[in-house]
DNA sequence: GATGAATGAGCGTTCATTCAT
DNA sequence: TATGAATGAACGCTCATTCAT
């Protein structure tokens, strides 16, 4: 298969992250012991130190490398178009929903590493920007009922991402309806 | 001041329990050791055994214990009156946030244990039914616009709790407002 | 054998020292491990940590409280009296022998643990002043031939000590008869 | 340059033995790792393997073909001659002394290693005969006092080795003259 | 009831060594 | 010849837990 050693190392690096990310969402960081990270990749837990200073590092590497703010913006910007703005707002909630479904346990892992504040709140902001200036867009265009925009992304965002936390998922429309209702758009 | 055997018992597992809620807080179930633990409470760690069989039945008596599900109902039911809906919404959401605010430590404790889950589903549940009738009889009542008043009481439910939970409290006059303008109530 | 909690501390640090004297000298310190020094004191790895902070700490303490530096000087101290200088010379430099050959594994140690230098260093100094001010005071008085106190306790001192060291140990009478022979005292 | 592989071998193993004599003086034999020494020769730690069989076989080389027996026997050799004996023993010794300046990152290895007794003393030995035959020679022929020239020569020796070892190097000539004062050679 | 000496399992990490490339 | 990824056996050290006093 004929594989370089440039390409094995990458490869390699990346599979121990893999088994990481699984292994953290599992037990917790500090749960996890290196041998079980080491076990999970198959391999012994010296190799895992030719790639990571420390255990604490192969966490920031993850919270890193694998953190998903660049897929939150590629995601959401996606979702703007000329549709109707409870479409497109339906569309941007539900990318957001299945952001967050699709990384579960980098989710549990922020969480339990304690890093949970900073994290979730750089997301936070971030997300609730992107829908605030989209609602205010909206609602400056009359498409919209006048509303506070801020609040409304705080809201909107909140609902989807604990609905994910305790395994009850939001229908996104409804939420959408409850703030938007049809009849007032 | 002659304190009785059974009552000196008592106040040392609190004294116990109080300050292994403040260690846990500080530094996470797992990073706060049994030794930490009996030092802030002014013991040794011999003693800790007499009263818990486990560090684990440690944490374990503080989310039964001290969970605040009690209070919770205790402080929503004291807003039930006969003031407008909006000022009595208002006044649930507040005394929610307090009891998030006043119990700070708990929560992080909550996701720091890894029992993050099973603990905010039960909060969430149960509060979010309380205010979910609440709606939804005021809304029977024509003092509130028909709304879906389980998704509402869940908007409301996240948003306060996302907001301490990023340390960036929420204000609740605005939250409702957004959800039920004065204009159409 | 009713020995108070005080007494046994004090006696499970100075066993714990004078098996780490031992295991040192035996197998230098880095190639001792803390399992071997916990092994020869009949204890658990762990115990060795109620009483030194690191096996560091265990090697700075056996220098510091092990060291002999003031037995070198007590011992010293009792030799100086009226009789003849050679006698007097003959018995200071077989009390520094002597001390030397008492704490072999001290000695084995210093080296074995870098510490040589510094430690020799004093020592030395130490010991060649105390011997070159009884020099130069017997030469003043006449009794010895007129000489560079200071270089003949250096050579002196350095005979003695690498004879133990080499494991041939000198002869002090003979080693005296050579810089102060008899006929010219 | 067209170097034969023999060559090439052969340039290689003296490299890594330089490399290895740096490092273990600077970190001790076991403070430094099988990387370091890679690291300082530049090449990557399997290569060294080739060369030598294990981290000891390494050390063990060093003490063998670094040693400086020979360039003893050699230096010393080049003092014998016809000027006056006290000349010529400052000669001799000051050549042993410069040997060991020269050679002070093998000393430290040779008392790092814990091969320190056996390396000393085979030096001593040879050393202390050498100067001892000369000793004795000039005595017989009347130009040096009659004396204890084996006890002279360990004298000797040891005088000038401690003083390199601990930093402050002896002057020769003074010590010379503290065993054969000129009034009575 | 309270102590703290003692245990022992297991932690994160290092490192001499091997071997496929 | 030379590489460096991979191993596995320790290493120094921590800590929840027990128990004689």
């Amino acid at each position: 298969m004929a594989r370089t050693r440039r390409e094995q190392a990458e490869w390699r690096r990346e599979q121990l992250l893999d088994a990481a990310l699984r292994v953290f969402a599992d037990k917790g960081v500090d749960g996890a012991t290196v041998k079980d990270l080491a076990q999970a990749a198959e391999v012994t837990p010296g190799l895992l130190y030719r790639y990571f200073d420390s255990k604490e590092a192969l966490v920031q590497a993850l919270l890193t490398e694998r953190g998903f703010l660049p897929q939150l913006r590629e995601r959401l910007a996606g979702e703007h178009d000329a549709r109707p703005a409870a479409e497109v707002l339906a569309g941007l909630l539900g990318a957001f929903d299945r952001l967050l479904a699709d990384n579960a346990d980098l989710v549990t892992v922020f969480f339990s590493a304690g890093h949970a504040r900073a994290a979730l709140g750089e997301l936070a902001a971030e997300g609730q920007r992107l829908i605030g200036d989209f609602l205010a867009a909206r609602a400056a265009a009359g498409e919209l009922r006048p509303h506070d925009s801020a609040m409304a992304a705080r809201t909107l965002f909140a609902t989807v991402a604990i609905g994910r936390r305790t395994g009850s998922p939001v229908d996104v429309a409804q939420l959408v309806e409850l703030l938007f209702p049809q009849a007032e758009r």
